[in-house]
DNA sequence: CGCAGTGAGTTGGAAAATCAAACTGAGTCG
DNA sequence: CGACTCAGTTTGATTTTCCAACTCACTGCG
């Protein structure tokens, strides 16, 4: 009886719950961009230190990072990704992709990212099985969770 | 005057300034999903019905969805996702992905995206230039604004 | 007609998160 | 010693979120 809230089983709910945060996927970026103290942090995402902080705490507790001494004695810290972080650097980049295609008109895009080919990255997603685009009109999904469907839940 | 939180220019920032709030991608997924009426996302995604509406009244000025009439009379509407709101479903491909890989150990995923080839949806990002995979260790970040490094900003 | 029901929100107030600035504490530098 | 750095923590004030109840337009049903 009473169904508080159960909003449909799905790994994207997980992973923003994890991520989906303020501020955590601009610390996953300054971290991959090797920019992992705290008061690096705090002035290249613009969060709050107490917010940050906190973030911190979830994205280490969790395995995205983990926090590095670059110094005993006035024992410093530095954050890094984990091999999880580093698996998240490509949703970062398309979205980024993704903010400079559709938020900005021109052409003046405040980072370029350099890949090994010499160009700079214009991420595709792709599918790994058959290496053509992942585009919304090729894709069909399929909710393995009962009174799950795509098309309206219909409840009855 | 005064440079009260001026973080780093990006358009990772601006993108999740814009669909990163709670909900967003949820409610982009289940519009993606076909599922774009009000009561469906209430249910679908678990938001609050009155931040519900703060989210589509945002997603829809800002272009990523669109209302479409699917009743005259007892007026009444669906939230679809516009071109550049489809353009964010490969974002969630491979979000879904780093969530099925790092947030379940077993193979109990929830949802399976089936591409048009047959097979489950596996994405992987690539470079459009050459085709190869987009990995942390291929990259070099480029700031393009002044006195933003990527190896800490130093600020003088 | 009268009245229960549906869809798409809006309203009101309590609870939680965010924010900014000041503070702490270990330790170094001059 | 006194000033400074880094990595946070504390303290209140401000904003959001959350939830339940309510509205409004309209559609059946009997």
């Amino acid at each position: 009886m009473a169904a508080p809230r159960n909003p449909r089983p799905c790994s994207i709910a997980d992973a923003l719950a994890l991520v989906g945060e303020k501020y955590s996927l601009l610390v996953l970026r300054e971290v991959c961009l090797g920019n992992g103290r705290f008061d690096q942090l705090v002035r290249n995402t613009g969060a709050p230190r107490d917010v940050l902080a906190t973030r911190l705490r979830r994205l280490v507790d969790a395995g995205v990072l983990a926090k590095h001494p670059y110094s005993e004695r006035p024992q410093r810290f530095e954050y890094r990704p984990t091999q999880a972080g580093l698996e998240l650097e490509p949703v970062l980049m398309t979205l980024m992709a993704w903010g400079d295609r559709h938020l900005r008109e021109d052409r003046d895009r405040p980072m370029v990212i350099e890949h090994a080919c010499g160009h700079a990255v214009v991420p595709v997603v792709t599918c790994s099985a058959c290496g053509g685009q992942v585009r919304h009109e090729d894709l069909t999904a399929h909710p393995q969770a009962p009174g799950w469907t795509v098309t309206g839940p219909t409840t009855a």
